[in-house]
DNA sequence: GTCTATACGTTGATAGAC
DNA sequence: GTCTATCAACGTATAGAC
């Protein structure tokens, strides 16, 4: 167990160590673990490059013979692991088979994200939550793959509604509404469920195709009180794909 | 417009000023206000005690007098923003009346919390994104409320499932779930969304009524495709992951 | 590539005048 | 209650030896 992940038990370790495995020398691959893993812990301004250099067995100056700046660490992090989130999801979608509908590649994609944010729950953390302590052009860049990930779900839905096989009035609120699920999973995964990241991914795809399905409506199955559904109002549907 | 909310806009103004007017000593309400705003942009390691004494037109020796300590004044805005969500999900069950089955309560639950995340936008992002920056004893104590919040919506889940109104195989991963696409709207709005807070928690909790409504099934229109990408490794975790 | 040493601004917090 | 002045610790980052 090297020093980066002393503390970590080894399945742990292990995980943390192969999301990275692409990464250049080993002490510069050293240095980006060490960061992925003070910054899901303390944040992006919680997180000293001591900190960082300590946890991968270096001097404080060790740091910056790899990376310019603290921020240029921490923007490579935010860049790869959204790079591997987009990639993982348009493997789900491509992995549901040419002949797929809408239904089977909305439950591909959320439950292929779902698991991953789960699995490498530390990374998406980082990844999700701290991108405002990026440089302006670099929150951009990020944002453009982020606009791209959103898309995959956006088009999906959109997709579905036109076909008339989903019930889906507005296309943009719900896939917020879906991403946000999916994405939370990293603020609180693995504290709070018992599920493996396959399980949870399971539940949250099911959950996802119920949101789009057509179901019983304004005054279906739940006649007793005011619990209709489409409120008459609706979006315009198209656009641009929400950022998230 | 004070010092305090300087720079923002009316709207934003308003619900951030609203959720804190009952708050004692005017230069004691400003600061908290101007620390929400702080914290809400920059996160709590990244905002200074200077940047807020600033805000709020004190100097930097002005914060002492009335906070004891900057985690002092950040757990006061956490409990007292965790004390309003609480209640003001009590208050959306109550509202259902008291004849109210599972489907009219959680629609209001889900519908009030959305439309309270929306509209009180900064103070929820301080609120459930920087909890980890609390000392362990109120950290403990926030997460006491923040079960109380989830129990209200666990409860109402559990209901329906016993008494065959809702279709929930899994409880406590939807109520998860549900929360999830709650909370993660102070994340985000309102950038990607020009819906008011009400329109936004109509849609939500029409959601959460198609997540826990009875529907076609796993064996219906919709046939489960198992998908994922999955590869086999895990990631590591080390800080205190955010209670939910 | 890694180290030791260090520059030098910023941080949370306190002392004491008014 | 608010200020000015100040402190010791810590922050990012660099210089230069090896």
């Amino acid at each position: 167990m090297s020093k980066a992940t002393a503390g970590l038990d080894e399945t742990q370790a292990r995980g943390l160590t192969e999301a990275w495995e692409d990464f250049g020398p080993p002490s510069a691959r050293r240095l980006l673990i060490a960061a992925v893993d003070a910054f899901a812990a303390r944040g992006y301004h919680g997180t000293s490059t001591r900190d960082i250099a300590d946890r991968a067995g270096l001097s404080p100056a060790g740091v910056y013979v790899h990376f310019a700046s603290k921020e240029d660490l921490f923007y490579r992090i935010t860049l790869i692991g959204h790079q591997q989130t987009l990639r993982n999801a348009l493997l789900a979608v491509d992995s549901a088979g040419p002949d797929a509908g809408p239904a089977e590649r909305l439950r591909a994609v959320v439950e292929a994200q779902t698991t991953w944010q789960a699995r490498h729950h530390t990374t998406a953390r980082v990844v999700e939550y701290d991108l405002p302590s990026l440089s302006p052009e670099h929150y951009e860049e990020v944002g453009a793959l982020r606009r791209r990930i959103a898309a995959v779900v956006h088009g999906i839905l959109g997709e579905g509604a036109r076909r008339g096989e989903f019930d889906v009035p507005d296309v943009d609120g719900t896939t917020l509404a879906l991403l946000s699920m999916v994405t939370d999973v990293a603020r609180w995964y693995p504290s709070n469920s018992r599920q493996s990241p396959e399980e949870l991914g399971k539940l949250y795809g099911d959950l996802a195709l119920r949101m789009a399905a057509p179901h019983g409506g304004a005054g279906g199955a739940f006649g007793t009180a005011g619990t209709g559904t489409g409120e008459g109002d609706d979006d315009s549907t198209d656009g641009g794909a929400a950022e998230h």
